[in-house]
DNA sequence: CAGTGGTCTAGACCACAAC
DNA sequence: TTGTGGTCTAGACCACTGG
């Protein structure tokens, strides 16, 4: 720490003096203009540094309190959600795709109630499933509503999913995701080869853009999947 | 945006501008400059907005090339893990904690392979249960390194588990984290409340300090348990 | 090689909250 | 009241990389 400091070398070590070093939980920092005496720098460079590592969960800073290490550090992890064609691939596998089933239809109530439709909106159903080097990897079972995407219930998804058209037309949605563990049902049976009432991993999720449900699905994934993630 | 603009205003008319305005998926932004220019700000207003949209996976910037809209935004939902007390707190239940199991003995072959320990190296097994509202929640089955720790060895876990101990001993580790759904086996049957062979949802977390392992834990959530995140 | 983003500085004013 | 972090500026140099 000779000479000035990069933001990188003052974050790393702060974070070293947390972890390893003087500043356990609880304790109070030096404040801004201290530590860039100390390390040669500017106030903002060590600013910088210090907001990372309070992004990171580890810092608690509050306006005239000072600078605190957390002593209970938060820890969040990071699961990238990837279409499934990006996943199959990055494994190094040959992605493939089948279609099952498509139907236009009035929302179903227990849909409608959950996406806040009004009662006989128009909805188009798609289940299909990915193969990754030709077997079952993970089988998807969509909804999407026609008041917000009239053109969807003429699109045809005999080629390609409806993840990527999703994508391509509505890119940018809020979305909330639940993973459990649900028993194995008939279309899993069928298509994933599960017994009935086999344990299947499910992500379950839901897309909003701008204030409208645009459509809800149940990823169900093979025999042994794992959603993996580090921090 | 007549005035000097402020980061988040920025970065919010720039969010607009993506999401239901003009610069569409691939899109090549104007410069810093000539941004920071159109909204009256320093050029380092502008950075820092285009850096936090780059950092949630909006942009893809590039010295020379420019800062393009991604085609493929990258989704990724945060979850943040909290210990099992704090969670079931804040759901509004009573926590409480009971003992299963506790042992000292050699690491098992599988745990050691896991691990990367040597074989034979002295490690803590801890079972217990966590309930909410008297009713139980989480099952933890629990291996630490006592190589690592070795006061862990002496220490009793009848009133308070070994997370919280854990994490007022070794705050800041590096952690990989599972998620999945397997089918029930006799603890859980025992103490969860499954049906053998029923579906559980897990998560399964290695935790290092400092290169070393220091413990591996499997957690199993009651039926019905739900992992959610929005993003 | 030249244009873009990446980073740093020295200074300033402000907002908040602890004292 | 006042000390702390939060933000902004104007300017500068640098590093990477596309053409």
């Amino acid at each position: 720490m000779a000479e000035a400091a990069s933001f990188r070398e003052v974050k790393a070590e702060i974070l070293r003096r947390i972890t390893t070093g003087p500043w356990g939980p609880g304790a109070l920092l030096p404040g801004e203009v201290a530590l860039a005496e100390e390390f040669g720098c500017s106030r903002a460079t060590v600013n910088r540094a210090l907001r990372e590592l309070d992004e990171q969960g580890l810092l608690d800073r509050r306006r005239k309190a000072g600078t605190r290490v957390r002593a209970a550090p938060i820890r969040a992890a990071r699961f990238e959600m990837p279409v499934v064609r990006a996943e199959v691939e990055r494994s190094g596998a040959a992605y493939s795709y089948v279609l099952i089933r498509q139907e236009s239809l009035p929302a179903p109530a227990w849909l409608a109630a959950r996406l806040a439709l009004t009662p006989g909106t128009p909805v188009l159903h798609v289940v299909c499933l990915h193969h990754a080097d030709g077997r079952p990897f993970q089988l998807e079972d969509r909804w999407i509503n026609g008041a917000a995407l009239p053109e969807v219930l003429a699109h045809d998804f005999t080629a390609a999913g409806p993840n990527e058209w999703l994508i391509a037309t509505v890119p940018y949605s809020e979305v909330e995701v639940s993973f459990l563990a649900a028993p194995a049902g008939p279309l899993e049976a069928e298509h994933l080869g599960h017994r009935p009432g086999d344990p299947v991993f499910r992500a379950e999720r839901m897309t909003w853009w701008q204030g409208a449900a645009i459509t809800q699905v149940t990823l169900s994934f093979r025999q042994g999947y794992r959603m993996t993630a580090r921090y």
